[in-house]
DNA sequence: GTAGGGTTAG
């Protein structure tokens, strides 16, 4: 269809045979084979021989075929015939408009829409839809509000059809606001009108307006059909209102064979069923598909993913290549989340990188995911570094890798490096950092991200309000927690435990029990969250009776089956106040199999009161439970030290070797004027060290004099980090301390954070430290704050 | 002529 048009007319005599044919014949062969390509490529080809293109009627008759066929060619074909149109009327102008607009040739469509009124020609109610859905597709709010402006300046009437593509642009153009107010004044409204809202809602983060708008159109008589259906049952899935979901899925069977086969409806039939965590309805939906495509495999290869049943998603996966369906880069997500472990996630990066997919940032993301929960936080940095970061996902992952990783300074550099980026960080992304700050525990890091948030004007949601509460009760800062709390519009379950569980952590278990009854009094009924959070502030507080008071009611009043984190809260509990026997009662009594917290907690128990024949017996069992956390191969490897059985000592080494994990390096940080100074376990490399490790000497001499001898078997402790002789005296938090009282004025208190617990003998240094210096010393360690003052410490030896 | 299902980070 390259032949540029002839000007040349009458016709040319070289062509005899198809000057038989007049104008009129050309006009019935193109009404008689209108539905047919092929036949009317050649005839196009027959009229551009004879001449006959400038035809206002042939032309228009070809335009009206080439822009009726989905396909580009097509589309080019038909703004070849416009251009040969001597003299187009708006007609001509719309056919190729629409031809453009259909096929994705946005840029032309524009083009011709502009031309179209240069040439004089006001556009219709056919004209506009077909520029809206450009501006849809364009995702270009800017082009389709000045097409709306000019709509109403036009005085013209606007149609149904116009109104139903007005709210399908804001919509696509992320506005369901104004999609909303159009879709409110239109006067009136058909089921595409309705569609076209709802499947806005369902673009955004609108499910709740979604159903509550479905629910509108039902009690306004319309009857959904399949494009209502498939956009209403996924927001019942992401909602997991598997009740109204499964109403729905009747109201499917109602409707009839067609939609009962439909492959949209189905599959997001298996979605909904999948995030509502019903695998047995998500599997026998798509067993009974009569039709499936990549989209329903994804269904419920990423819901077996999401309810963490690995092996069964790869089995399906390996069902879907069986049966030649080609995965796509969503399949591909998923089963990059359904890797376990180093071996299978390295292969489905090799896999990935065959298929030419390292582009794709979610994918990305995913990998990064997957090494970062592998503990592989230079692998999942080197696919950060390669993917592309236009969105929020591999950031997201990084930072979020970095602080479950227990690099929470990690974290903040990259945000720093973020907000160079000109990204724009989301509620995610905020959630990230917080917890980074909390980990940190330095009051004034946190602050600046709240000061970040309030200055770039950012609304914060429920899920960021409370991270910031979890932060300042994580920093000390418990008065600023609760008063972001007391600030709150809504809260929710998190947000009270969260509270609840600041101030247990910053020992005002008082305060934590008020809030607890003052939650209860606001109509909340304590689930399992809560009741860890306020079970753990008793355990801090060493407030025994309580603590067997809130597990009565939470089992007896509300009926809650205790899971393995409360029995760790109470076995805590008892263990720290001495009463090993009771807690090992307690765990023999479970109804349930004790997991690796509860059996963590009697060892952390038997360490601080050095039990060794019951710290061993956890021991063993937590070898049988195969636990992830460096945290409780320390605590082993440590109580076994304190014996003296190196033996122990050194298999509990080479198992945790063995499983890949990583003992972090005890690490203390000071604050001093928004500069964070770290101490490694006998670190050296500090400028000011031979000035910190002199004050020690100095505080240790005061010390022996009144009356502290080291605990010898404590210095045996760190045997990983080669064993020097003054290891107990250069632990990182006295490092941390002296150079605290070094650079600030007398009386001023000190402010230490440790990565690690505090080892008892650095806690009876500090108490004495306090005493002799006259200082109040605040150490936060990784289970809690520690206020010494004046030879006492607020924990009252309960850690 | 207009409308639809699946993916990451908490």
């Amino acid at each position: 269809m390259t032949t540029s048009p002839s000007p040349s007319f009458p016709p040319p005599q070289d062509s005899l045979k198809t000057n038989f044919l007049s104008y009129s014949t050309f006009l019935s062969l193109l009404q008689t084979y209108n539905e047919n390509p092929k036949q009317v490529k050649s005839i196009h080809a027959q009229i551009l021989k004879t001449g006959f293109q400038t035809d206002i009627n042939l032309s228009t008759k070809l335009h009206e075929f080439y822009s009726s066929q989905p396909t580009p060619d097509a589309a080019r074909a038909a703004r070849n015939v416009f251009t040969c149109m001597a003299k187009p009327d708006v007609l001509s102008w719309n056919l190729v408009i629409k031809a453009c607009s259909k096929n994705g040739q946005f840029g032309q469509c524009m083009d011709l829409y502009v031309n179209m009124q240069r040439a004089g020609f006001e556009p219709d109610g056919f004209t506009l839809p077909c520029v809206l859905n450009t501006c849809a597709g364009l995702r270009s709010l800017p082009a389709g509000q000045a097409v709306h402006t000019q709509i109403l300046k036009s005085g013209q009437n606007l149609n149904l059809y116009v109104n139903s593509a007005l709210v399908d642009m804001y919509a696509h153009c992320g506005r369901v606001d104004y999609a909303h107010q159009v879709f409110d004044e239109m006067g009136e409204r058909d089921l595409v009108s309705w569609n076209s809202i709802l499947s806005g809602f369902m673009k955004g983060d609108g499910c709740e307006e979604a159903l509550s708008l479905f629910s509108q159109m039902r009690f306004e008589g319309v009857d959904p059909n399949r494009t209502t259906l498939s956009s209403v049952i996924p927001a019942c899935g992401r909602l997991l209102k598997l009740g109204l979901g499964r109403a729905i899925h009747g109201c499917v069977v109602k409707l009839g064979d067609e939609v009962v086969g439909d492959v949209k409806v189905n599959s997001a039939l298996v979605f909904m069923y999948s995030k509502c965590r019903d695998m047995d309805c998500a599997e026998r939906v798509f067993a009974s598909m009569p039709e499936r495509n990549v989209v329903s495999w994804n269904s419920i290869i990423s819901g077996f993913v999401q309810n963490e049943r690995s092996n069964e998603a790869w089995d399906w996966f390996k069902q879907m290549k069986m049966e030649g369906v080609d995965e796509s880069e969503i399949t591909l997500t998923s089963m990059v989340m359904a890797s376990y472990g180093l071996v299978q996630g390295r292969m489905m990066h090799a896999y990935v990188m065959k298929m030419g997919l390292m582009r794709d940032e979610i994918i990305g993301a995913a990998l990064i995911d997957m090494y970062a929960k592998c503990g592989n936080l230079k692998d999942a940095r080197r696919v950060f570094d390669e993917v592309p970061r236009n969105e929020m996902g591999s950031w997201n992952s990084m930072i979020l890798g970095y602080v479950r990783n227990g690099f929470p300074r990690d974290a903040l550099n990259l945000f720093s490096l973020l907000q160079v980026s000109g990204l724009r960080p989301n509620s995610i992304t905020l959630v990230g950092v917080l917890s980074a700050c909390a980990d940190l525990g330095i009051p004034q890091h946190g602050r600046s991200i709240h000061d970040y948030i309030i200055l770039k004007g950012i609304k914060v949601n429920l899920m960021v309000e409370t991270a910031l509460i979890d932060m300042y009760a994580k920093c000390g800062s418990v008065e600023m927690a609760r008063e972001i709390f007391e600030g709150m519009e809504e809260r929710d379950l998190v947000a009270w435990s969260v509270m609840i569980s600041g101030h247990g952590l910053n020992g005002q278990a008082n305060e934590a029990i008020n809030l607890f009854s003052r939650m209860v009094k606001d109509g909340f009924r304590p689930d399992h969250v809560t009741f860890t959070s306020i079970l753990s502030a008793c355990s801090h507080a060493g407030l025994v009776q309580e603590g067997w008071d809130y597990f009565y009611q939470m089992t007896q009043v509300y009926g809650i089956a205790p899971k393995s984190e409360q029995y760790a809260c109470m076995v805590d509990l008892l263990g720290r106040a001495g009463k090993l026997d009771e807690a090992l009662s307690l765990i023999k009594g479970m109804p349930i199999e004790p997991g690796v917290s509860v059996w963590g907690a009697l060892l952390g128990a038997c360490r601080i009161h050095n039990n060794i024949e019951l710290g061993g017996y956890s021991a063993e069992k937590l070898f049988e439970l195969d636990p992830k956390d460096a945290g409780y191969y320390v605590l082993l490897s440590n109580l076994y030290a304190v014996a003296g059985r190196w033996g122990d000592v050194k298999r509990v080494r080479e198992l945790m070797k063995a499983k890949g994990l990583q003992k972090p390096p005890g690490c203390s940080w000071v604050d001093l004027d928004g500069n964070v100074h770290e101490f490694y376990v006998g670190d050296k490399t500090h400028p000011q060290s031979v000035k910190i490790y002199e004050k020690l000497e100095e505080l240790g001499m005061e010390m022996k004099e009144l009356g502290y001898v080291a605990d010898t078997n404590l210095v045996l402790h760190d045997v990983e980090e080669e064993v020097k002789e003054d290891m107990l005296s250069s632990h990182s938090e006295r490092l941390a301390i002296a150079f605290g009282l070094i650079n600030t004025r007398p009386g001023e208190p000190i402010r230490v954070t440790k990565n690690l617990r505090v080892c008892s003998d650095c806690h009876r240094v500090t108490k004495l430290i306090s005493k002799i210096v006259g200082r109040e010393i605040i150490v936060r360690d990784a289970h809690r704050f520690h206020h010494f003052e004046r030879g006492q410490c607020s924990c009252g030896d309960y850690w």
